[in-house]
DNA sequence: CAGAAACACTTGTTAATACAACTATTGCTT
DNA sequence: AAGCAATAGTTGTATTAACAAGTGTTTCTG
């Protein structure tokens, strides 16, 4: 399947480039684009830097506001040796706890604590922000949840075997 | 102006999220999913990393397969200092050269080596086929064509004023 | 119920990245 | 033309992340 497509992308033809090629181009583009207007607003609003808000933020949605570290690595999709002081500076800034597991002693939690559910508070409107100014510009909500529905697709054979 | 939907994101309500921060969750968890992908399959099959392709394929599409660091590092969207040192290691690996313009003496360009050409064009059917894989199980040409159009549009809004 | 295998997380080392200061060249202003 | 700001790239420092080995816990197996 896509045969042609194939064969016309093996050559540095850019004029004709694969449509699926093409995609992944913008797809990078744009989340760098985001990526790097979020942490120049984040940084001129003296707020912590991107992945802290993203760790908050995924922690603040699981039940009791806590989350197993290996879960969490995987939401983030970063190495769980990243993530463990990732939480450790979190920790050390007082937004996060480390909680413990009663019935398995392997699995701590990162736990939110109030200073970090108030920091959150502060950052996520000031994101939201953000994301509704890039998106909203030149996006509808339908076409927002088609394009969510589509890069959800593409996620999932991404993932899962190829 | 926005003052709907910026008012209705404001508050953290889960159930019904603001439809582009939905948007954002998809496309920073597939990009990094495709990613991950990419960086297992060069690791395996004993090739450069990822960014090492990126500024392979950026160079070879650039007239005269050369082009200046400020253009490559925009192209790439990372800070020129990174850039200047990705670009040693490629020097260095006989990838790529450093060639200077006559009538600015300032700008120096990185420039593909026959090296460089000869190693992309292995790449560049690996990358390509699991780009392939990843998209095309569950993405047409048109969709691919469609979703790209969307993201260049955010990407418009995103980079531009706000 | 030992002992090995699998699991969850941490730590230690190494490489890559960002950020800010620096050098050199060019263009603008008067 | 002299002086100053702007531009293009590099370098130096410190932060961040990745990879692999290590520790403690649980589960499976004979």
């Amino acid at each position: 399947m896509e045969q042609a497509t194939a064969d016309r992308a093996r050559d540095g033809d850019a004029s004709e480039r694969s449509a699926h090629g093409e995609a992944w181009s913008a797809l990078t583009r744009t989340h760098a684009a985001i990526v790097q207007r979020l942490q120049e607003m984040l940084s001129a609003a003296d707020f912590p830097p991107l992945p802290w808000y993203e760790v908050l933020a995924a922690v603040s949605e699981a039940p009791d506001e806590r989350m197993k570290m290996g879960d969490l690595a995987e939401a983030l999709v970063i190495t769980r040796g990243g993530l463990t002081k990732l939480v450790d500076r979190l920790v050390k800034a007082g937004l996060l706890e480390r909680t413990f597991c009663e019935t398995d002693r392997r699995v701590s939690y990162a736990t939110l604590t109030p200073a970090g559910r108030d920091l959150l508070s502060e950052m996520r409107p000031a994101v939201i922000a953000e994301l509704e100014i890039a998106f909203s510009a030149n996006l509808s909500v339908a076409q927002a949840k088609d394009l969510r529905q589509t890069l959800d697709s593409v996620r999932s054979s991404a993932c899962g075997a190829g």
